[in-house]
DNA sequence: ATTCTATTTTAGCAATATCTAAAATACTTA
DNA sequence: TAAGTATTTTAGATATTGCTAAAATAGAAT
């Protein structure tokens, strides 16, 4: 019989704990998740998110390029103004379990 | 007809998401993570976490009464050995989802 | 071209996170 | 009670975070 390795070698355990990580950074600030959960509802640009989340534009706009280069969301330009849009399921995925565990109506 | 609102007041939606910054914080850490993973297959004493993870016994130790001080995890004593065991169905929840998007075998 | 608006970038600071090394505590056993 | 084992606590060093204020860019309108 062959012998199936189900646990993971410690290596690829590192590996993906520390991807995880990167990813949870991400989510792990209350003014990161407000941006996201904002733009769960679709794309803002940068002055409506920072009226939304109560941010200075700088402040945001750090937040944002933080955001972006981690892949988790998109910006396009149109006119005067910058949108910007989520871009990944993994971040809505987890969003979404956030929101059934913090923001539910009768705790 | 009444007006309901279906949208978090802005109080409301800051109070969630600092939670939620707070929760996601305690997770946001490689080698925590690892630790909850190692305790989702049941409970385990100091040593062989530290064993497992790769960290020294002080760290680890840090690391574990950070867990317990927010609640998600717990420890009992039986003679010298320490136990400490997975409490937080809501940690349970997001170790699941982290574990389908980080530790698929062919990503 | 100059000015205006939206946004980003940089610099600097205060707070937080995480490790190591050393000292302290708690229970067990001789 | 003394010594041994498991674990925690403290102190301190270094790195990261997240803000503000000020300067820089990019496109639009005059």
């Amino acid at each position: 019989m062959e012998k199936r390795n189900l646990s993971l070698s410690h290596e690829a355990m590192q590996r993906h704990a520390s991807e995880a990580e990167r990813f949870l950074k991400e989510l792990a600030n209350a003014n990161r998740l407000m941006v996201l959960c904002h733009l769960v509802s679709g794309e803002k640009n940068v002055g409506d998110i920072a009226e939304a989340v109560g941010l200075s534009q700088s402040a945001l706009s750090q937040h944002l390029a933080r955001l972006k280069d981690a892949g988790l969301i998109t910006s396009e330009r149109r006119g005067l103004m910058i949108y910007y849009r989520l871009c990944s399921a993994e971040a809505q995925a987890v969003l979404a379990v956030l929101q059934l565990i913090f923001c539910r109506e009768h705790p």
